[in-house]
Parts: structure tokens; sequence; C-alpha cells
RNA sequence: CGGAGUGUAGUUCAAUUGGCUAGAAUACACGCUUUGGGAGCGUGGGGUUGUGGGUUCGAGCCCCGCCACUCCGACCA
């Protein structure tokens, strides 16, 4: 390709609202360009980069044995009906109407289609397990989209769907999966940490991400000193030591206590320590039931496990002051005791680790000393409902949890009966003809998140460093002094030359540019090997590789060594 | 959805208290010059100041509505 003809400049200035590195530089290098906020227009020079991560992914699945083929993007909104995900999905889904007035949804993810692609197939115990799967472009109409490529509200997805008779098939398949991943990314040079999560609205048991670490990441999750437990902030469970819990029950009183609504307000007023404090949390549900959690005073409520531990996945919302006060209580100073009947108690399991606890009388500017669980109320449900914290200590003896954030470029869902439950017909014919449902599993790669974290990996403040097998070109050819005729053919040959050897070839032609800029424009967009040709490298030419300093002068049959 | 903020040339930004034909840099085009780290000179094109209304002799600037975008949070991969 020639510069001087290719379509998208480098450009000096990134967008003034840009703050990540790979926003700028993927900006600047004209490998994308904005449309409206989450929306972006990938650039000649970025989709080479876009294709051949897709390449790598697609050499891996297939590798693995999974099958690519495609579905609609419009999908028919009776599906998402049938496993009722019109209401309870995280995204927003973008309905459209046909001019026949049938609605479709623009897919977010495929579960439904993939289903009810394969329950229009007379499938035999015989034919499982198998995995298909997809690129395509998917839409999430985000609240929020931010950070350039790394969260928009339409990006290429490579989602991916096993279907097996039973769990022992699937969790075969699950870890083919988690090993297939780890080669896809060690290909584009990124090593992910495999981090067990939440599954959310995708449904199903268990799951893990794919998470590179980051400091710009937005997901949180912890590590193991010893590293052998990894686990999102969501899900990660930790060991709750005992406090004064050989402390004798004392008798329960109710104080005055003027003060504000926080703990610490709490704490100060009473002179006694954060953990001994009763932290009480009032939840609703969709329907305006509440919920109340309480936890120690250290402690922070979960709401990932709160919702697990009710059943009711991303349905609860932080009740209001009006809700509060209207079963009887107050905010700032809600307590179980008197409550019992009115919400659904859950109590964290530190609950069971102090003795006589003090918090809010469910009356304004009344506290009470020394509640204690059992005699002065009881739990509807106990479960462990805590915010895991850096400096925690993990569960089997592995050490402390070390906070980490990062950038999840994939992860891997037990999806389980899920959706073969909810949608009619999808079962296949067992060795005894029997009609049994399959056992499903879903598997995410964003590409386009995956290019910026590769931007954010590998970059220097003059651009990107891009790893070989994912750059736009393998060579950036720099003709200078181009006006010299013999310069102009020489580099002329050498763009021919390694173009026939199947070189992909970036040829800075220009001759009404100065070489500082073709050189700066060289390392903004950062292909591997920037070689030079001009009247100072004489029978050569000047080979420099980007994540290197040094250039060196070598012959042109050395060049074509080097290239092969 | 809550809080904060911003919309002026393709981009980055100016424009005094509300006052003359809305400027500069950069980018783009042409000419000259120049070719190892974003060079120089000259000329030129490029604006319904996001949008609709209002106040005023007069609005880029003040007021109101709407839209878009950004940041923090909530939410969510």
């Amino acid at each position: 390709m020639r510069y001087s003809a290719m379509f998208g400049k480098t450009q000096k200035d990134a967008p003034s609202d840009a703050t990540l590195s790979s926003h700028k530089l993927l900006h600047k290098g004209g490998f994308i360009r904005e449309s409206t906020a989450g929306r972006y227009y990938m650039l000649p020079l970025g989709i080479r980069v876009q294709q051949k991560i897709i390449n790598v992914i697609r050499e891996e699945m297939d590798k693995s044995g999974a099958q690519e083929l495609i579905t609609p993007v419009l999908h028919p909104l009776e599906l998402w009906q049938e496993t009722n995900r019109t209401n309870t999905t995280g995204f927003e889904l973008s309905v459209i109407t046909d001019r026949r007035g049938a609605k479709f949804a623009l897919g977010g993810t495929a579960e439904e289609m993939m289903v009810d692609l394969v329950r229009k197939f007379q499938i035999s115990y015989k034919d499982l397990p198998f995995n298909i799967y997809q690129f395509s472009t998917k839409f999430r109409d985000e609240l929020r989209a931010r950070g350039g490529l790394l969260r928009v509200r339409e990006f290429i997805m490579k989602d991916a769907y096993s279907f097996s008779t039973d769990e022992d098939q699937f969790k075969a398949e699950y870890k083919n999966m988690w090993e297939t991943y780890l080669r896809i990314y060690r290909r584009l040079g990124l090593e992910p940490l495999v981090v067990e999560a939440d599954n959310g609205y995708i449904g199903g048991e268990y799951c893990h991400e794919f998470q590179v670490e980051s400091e710009i990441g937005e997901g949180k999750f912890f590590i193991s000193e010893d590293g052998q437990y990894v686990a999102h902030e969501d899900v990660a469970k930790f060991i709750v030591e005992d406090k004064n819990i050989n402390e004798d029950l004392k008798e329960m009183q109710e104080v005055e206590a003027i003060r504000g609504n926080t703990m610490e307000d709490g704490v100060k007023l009473h002179g006694l320590p954060d953990w001994q404090q009763m932290k009480d949390v009032m939840f609703t549900d969709s329907e305006g039931k509440l919920y109340l959690a309480v936890i120690r005073g250290d402690l922070d409520v979960n709401k990932t496990k709160l919702e697990h531990v009710l059943n009711k996945v991303g349905q609860l919302d932080s009740a209001t002051e009006e809700q509060i006060r209207e079963i009887g209580s107050e905010p700032g100073f809600i307590s179980p005791v008197g409550l019992e009947g009115k919400v659904f108690i859950v109590t964290d399991k530190s609950v069971r680790t102090v003795h006589n606890f003090y918090g809010g009388s469910n009356k304004k500017h009344r506290d009470i000393l020394n509640i204690n669980i059992d005699r002065d109320f009881k739990a509807d449900l106990e479960a462990d409902i805590a915010l895991a914290q850096n400096g925690f200590e993990s569960i089997d003896s592995h050490g402390k949890l070390i906070e980490k954030r990062g950038i999840e470029v994939g992860n891997i869902f037990q999806l389980g009966y899920h959706y073969t439950t909810l949608m009619n017909n999808s079962t296949y014919t067992d060795v005894d003809g029997e009609q049994k449902k399959y056992y499903m599993g879903c598997y995410g790669i964003g590409v386009g998140r995956t290019l910026a974290t590769i931007v954010e990996k590998y970059h220097d403040d003059k651009g990107i460093i891009w790893p070989e097998e994912i750059a736009p070109y393998t060579v950036h050819l720099i003709g200078l002094n181009l006006e010299d005729e013999a310069i102009k053919s020489k580099a002329e040959a050498i763009y021919q030359v390694l173009q026939k050897m199947g070189v992909e070839v970036l040829f800075d032609d220009r001759t009404d540019t100065m070489a500082g800029e073709k050189f700066a424009d060289s390392d903004l967009i950062g292909i591997p090997y920037r070689v030079v040709v001009s009247k100072r490298t004489g029978e050569g030419v000047e080979l420099k590789l980007r994540n290197q300093k040094e250039s060196k002068n070598i012959s042109l049959e050395e060049l074509v060594e080097t290239l092969k």
C-alpha cells in the first residue's frame, strides 16, 4: 500500500476528550474515527488489525473443533420473550419494527438465536457435543460508552455456543475453550488472568473472565498471594475472623444518639470499634418488596451475592428513604430489631463473629446497644453477602487477597439447562429414544476491546508498537530524497520485491513530506519493521525495529533474508 | 438515571463589559523553497458560533427549552 494513496491519514491532534492512550493513538494513527458516542468508523489501517485479530481467533477456534456460522443481526423479538430477557438484560435492547409490524431486537448476544437454530434440526446424542460460533456486530445500548474502543455500543464479538448432553460432556468443552482462549491471547501478545466471575443476566451458575491487568480497567478482581485463587469482586470469597465472640451477651439498651447517618458518625458517638456497629442496608425489588441486608460495620454488602442468595439477579435496587419510612424505620437508624415480618432480613455470616452490636433503633436519634442475633432478632436467611477488600484473608489458605484492575477481553460461561429449559423443543434424542435438554455453554471475545487492550499494553510516547502477528503491515518502507530518480527507482524496486515475497508493506512514497514527519508517522502507526531508503543508505537499506532503539544498515539480501 | 461540565473552521483553541466584516495555529489546495525527526515564505478555500425561542438598538457572549458530547457516580462487560 502506498501511503500517498491510503484513505485515512495520521493526524497530529487527538480529540480533546480522549483520555486513554489507546483511544488517542488509534485516532491519531488513522485507525479509527468517532461517529457518535460508542460507535466508531474502522478505517483501512484499523480493519487490517481487526481482521488479523479475527483470523487468530478463527484459527484457534477452528482448531478447537468449533464451527463458524452466522446468524441474522435482527432477532425476532418472540425469541427474547421466550426466555424472558426483554426485561432482564443488563443492556437496553434496541427494538425495531419492520413495515409489517414485526418486531426485532438488535442482537447483543445470541443464545436464543443459536438455540432456535439448533432446534430446527433433528439432533441425536451421536451429534453431540458441538460448538458453533460467529463473528458479528453486537448492539448494546450502554448507559455510558467510554474509553475509545473499550466500552462501545456497537462492536464485533466472537460468540460461541456449545451444546452437550450433560455436565460432564460440557465440562470438557469448557476446559477446551479455556485453553483455546489462552492460546488466542498468547498469540495476540496478551496474558490475561482467568478470573472467577458472576454470570449476571446471561444466566447459568459459574463463569470465568479473561482479564488483562490494567490500571484503566473497569473490572475489579482479587488474586491471592500464591496466585491460586483469582476472583472478581462480585464473587470473591474470604475468611471473616471472629471478633469479640467470647464476650458475654449484655442486656439490650436503647439510648439517645444525636448523630449523622454515616457509619463514622456512629463510631464517633459511641466510641466503639467500627466492626461492632451493625450495618443495615435496605434494598427493594421491582415489585417494591423490601430486603434488609445486615452486616458487620467494617464490611460492605455485595449486592451481587445478595441478589444470588435471594434469587433476584439484576433486580435489586437501593430502597428510597420513603420506602424505609413507610415500614416504620428511619434512614441512618435502621435496625433489624423490630422489623421482623415487615421486611425480609438477610444477615451476613459476619454477624455471627461479633457479640453486643450497637446500631440504629428504627427511630431518629435513638440507637440500641448490645444487639445480638437470635436473641434480639431473627434472620430470614443467613449467607455470605460480604464484599471482599484488599488485604482480606483468602479461603483455603491461599494468603491475602490482592486487589487488581483489569480489562475483560473475553469470558466463558456455563449456561447449563438455563435456555433449553426456557425454550420449547430445544432437545435432542438420547440413546434411549427420550427427548432431553441440551447442556449449554457460551464463550465470548470482544474483538475491538481486545484490539484497544493490545494498544494499551504495546505503545510508547511516540505511538503504537504492534506485535508482529497483528500489525497492519509488516514493513513500513520509507523513501527519502525521492526527487532523486535513482533513489526513487530503488525504493520502488524494493517495494515490488517485498510485495512479490508476500510481505505486507506500507510504502511512504510521499515526495512533499519532510523526513521527520515520515519518521513520526511511522512511530505512530507502529509497524514492526521500518526500512529506510535514502541517499545515505547507498546500496543497502536501513532497518529499524519499532520495539528497538538502534537501527542498522544492511544489504538488500540481508533484508530479504530477515523478512522471509 | 443522579451530579458536574462543554458545544465556535476537519482538528486544537481565541474572541475584553453584550458592540466593527468571528480570529489564530494546525490540516487541506496551489506556487516557491526544502528532504534523517512533525521546516520556511506566499496565496487560497473552509463558519447558519449544536438547535429552537426569548431579552436587547445590537447576542458567539445574557435567559429558557431541546439536542449532542465529556467527566464522576449508578448501571453494565
